[in-house]
Parts: structure tokens; sequence; C-alpha cells
DNA sequence: ACTGACACTAC
RNA sequence: AUUGUAGUGUCAGU
């Protein structure tokens, strides 16, 4: 197994993924930049260093970003070179594990995504479960046990070498304000490793959950238990609970973890309707709509970079519009988002005449009567102040991803 | 078919 | 200088 971590392929793949994604450098301030001619120079020493089992992973660097819900995260930035070496165990350890984790776990896999998740979770509300047991784990990177982890990478893999460099990565301990600690539990979180990792550990949950014939989906952490009666609900919980927390030695989130009616709990963005529908949660609809805020607040930038921004934005929520089945909600965040260009293009228009020559030219008109533009040529109307009545052709609108979805 | 850039989402 | 995995989208290139 080491032979095939430390093969040339392997890592010259690692190694590309470490570079494109571009990530800061460790504690050891070496750049992916300077990875590649690192790596022309003691490339060779490297792999022989892996596969005899003799690589010393670095101390990682401790960062702390803020979390979009308050609170803090505490990242682990392992060196560009340790980065490496983790993705070309991860490599191996993916295609390894893969195969063997549940049908019913989508977080960190390859071909699996957080609306497949929500698809699966519409199927067990159809059939009538719709009582969800939710259990999150509090801090679950920094809380992974190591021995239970070795234990569970020593059911598969043999090879010693390879248990003793995963080890020592977890053992590798923090750099924090030039003193290095420790670690007793966790796995870093930033370490290309880490997801991986935190799959094997939780997989027994998954087997458990499958062994018992519930029906759940688990995201990483957020696990979800589907059942008919807020009874069974609670029992559920109470034994996952102690299952957890006892054998699996990870700890509950209490406050974030409940027993309630399916539609009560948003769910990777999402929340449902009463009869099982899909609509924006409402954080996430906030999160937007402060995005499209800012994109379209007044002050210096053109109106053609803000169209760029706002496109930019809107495409990479497409997939998310594309999976409501609420047709009023999007019709709302459509209708919101025209209300905030009209008022931004009065705005231009008040302050540079010039400007909206321009603007004129390219389809924009404030002579026409309210009646006429509403109604016949697809225009559309807006009343800003009493004096003004600006009309905008629907193709200009057409520009934004989010129109073009409507019309779709 | 493959690669690259830039976004966004989940954890 | 804010990390990681996975997914999706837009564009560009051979």
């Amino acid at each position: 197994m080491m032979a095939r971590i430390a093969h040339p392929n392997n890592l010259k793949k690692a190694f590309q993924r470490v570079k494109r994604n571009k990530g800061a450098a460790g504690i050891d301030r070496m750049t992916v930049e300077d990875l590649f001619t690192y790596l022309q120079g003691h490339g060779r020493q490297l792999r022989q260093c892996l596969s005899r089992g003799l690589w010393k992973p670095t101390p990682v660097r401790r960062v702390l970003i803020p979390k979009p819900c308050g609170g803090e995260r505490k990242l682990g930035i392992p060196t560009a070179l340790d980065r490496m070496v983790q993705q070309a165990i991860q490599q191996v350890l993916q295609a390894e594990w893969e195969p063997r984790f549940s049908a019913y776990s989508y977080g960190f896999r390859p071909y699996r995504s957080a609306h497949q998740v929500i698809s699966q979770a519409q199927l067990y509300m159809k059939d009538g479960y719709n009582w969800v047991v939710d259990i999150d784990l509090s801090k679950f990177f920094d809380r992974v046990n190591h021995d239970r982890l070795m234990a569970k990478l020593a059911e598969h893999i043999e090879d010693k070498d390879v248990l003793r460099l995963i080890r020592r990565f977890l053992k590798s301990g923090v750099m924090d304000n030039g003193l290095v600690k420790p670690q007793a539990e966790g796995v870093p979180q930033g370490g290309p490793l880490s997801p991986v990792l935190s799959n094997i550990v939780l997989d027994e949950l998954d087997r458990t959950l499958e062994n018992r014939g519930l029906r759940f989906v688990r995201y990483a952490d957020d696990c979800r238990v589907f059942v008919k009666s807020k009874k069974a609900g609670e029992r559920v919980m109470a034994s996952l609970v102690k299952l957890i927390e006892g054998k699996m030695k990870l700890k509950v989130n209490h406050t974030k973890s409940a027993v309630d009616r399916a539609w009560k709990r948003p769910f990777l963005g999402y929340s449902f309707t009463r009869d099982g529908r899909k609509t924006l949660a409402t954080k996430s609809g906030k999160r937007f709509k402060d995005k499209i805020r800012q994109l379209t607040r007044k002050g210096g930038r053109s109106l053609e970079q803000r169209l760029e921004g706002l496109n930019r934005y809107l495409q990479g929520w497409k997939n998310y519009f594309r999976e409501v089945e609420t047709s009023t909600e999007f019709e709302h965040f459509d209708c919101w988002i025209r209300r905030r260009l009209r008022s931004l293009l009065w705005y231009q228009w008040k302050r540079s005449p010039k400007r909206y020559k321009e603007l004129r030219k390219q389809g924009i008109s404030d002579k026409l009567t309210r009646q006429t533009v509403a109604s016949g040529k697809g225009h559309w109307r807006v009343s800003r102040s009493p004096a003004l009545h600006m009309a905008l052709p629907n193709s200009w609108f057409d520009k934004l991803g989010l129109i073009r979805l409507l019309a779709a």
C-alpha cells in the first residue's frame, strides 16, 4: 500500500492538486510555487522517505477564521509539502474505502452532492416518515478519537508503515504563537486527509443505523434519521446519543440536535414545506439578499461591472433556485432584484446625464406612460419619483442569470 | 475527451 | 494573506 502512495504517478497527481488549490503556506513558509522547485531537488529523497516509512510531518499552523453564524473556526494548515503527502494518502485511501461506505453517506464523497441528500430525504418524507431525528456533532473534526480512528484503519490496512504515517500526521501537533502543542484528539481542519478520515470514523454510525433498518442520511457530521412518530424519534435519539458519546467517544451538540417535524428543520440550505416541497431556507435567503444588496449598492463602480458581478453571483445560486419547488418564492426574489436594479439605474441617471444617454441607447427609456409600458411591449415600469417613470425592457434583464432561469 | 480561470453551495 | 474535501455553474483553451 505504501508503494501505491509513494508511486510517482500518485505523487504527481497529489502535487497538481495542491498546486491547483493555491493554498497558503504552512509553518515553514514554503508556498505552493516554491514546492515545485523544492521537488525538483528533493523529489527522489521524498519518495524514499515515504516508502521507507521515515516521513516526519511538520506541525500545522493555527489560523482562526470567523464562521458565518458567529463563532470561530480553528484551522490547522499543514505545510505545502505535508499537504501533498496527505493528498497522496487521501487518493489511495479514498479509492480503497469508497466502495465500503454506506449508500446514505453523502459528505465529502465523489459524485455525491448536497442535492442528492435532499432528494433522499424527500423520498423518506413522501413515505410518511415525517419526524426527523437531527443529530449534530459538536466540533466534530476537533474531537475525532485517535485510537478509535486508528483501530478502524487497522481493520483494512495491513501496511504498518502507512498506519504509522497516518498516526504521525494525527499527532504532529499545532504551532500556536511559537509553541508546539501536541494533539491528543481531532484531525486538523485544513488537512486534505481529514474529510475522508472523518467518514471512516462515522462509518460505524452508518452501519449501526443500517443494521437497525432505519431511514437516514448523513452529510459530514449532520446526520438525520427519519421516523414516523415523535415517540419513535425520541427513542432513536436516546440510543444514538448513547452510542455516539459512549462507544464512539464523540460529543453530541445538544443545542443543535433535536427531534422535530421534518419541515421545521432546515437542511443543507433548504427547508421543506408541509407537503415535502423544497424552499430556500430563510438563512440562505437572507444571505443571498445581503449579497445582492451589497452588489447593487450605490457607489463607484460602473453599471457594466455591477452586472458582471451580479451575474457571476447569481450563477453560483442557479442550482439552488432550480431545485426550489415553490414558485412564489422564486418570483419574490426575481421582483426584488429588478426593483434594486431599477433604483440603481435611477440613481445613475440622476448623477450623470451623459451616462443616461448611453443607457437610452441600450433601450432604456423614461418617457413612456405607465399603462402602455406595463402591458404592450414587455416593458417594465417604475415610479421611483413622481416626476420620473423609467422603463426597462425585459431583454435588458435577460443579462441576468436568474431571469434567464425564469424563462426556461 | 481533457485542461485552465472565476464564481457559488455544503460541511 | 483565510485551510481543506466534495459538488455545481459560467467562461476560455488544446
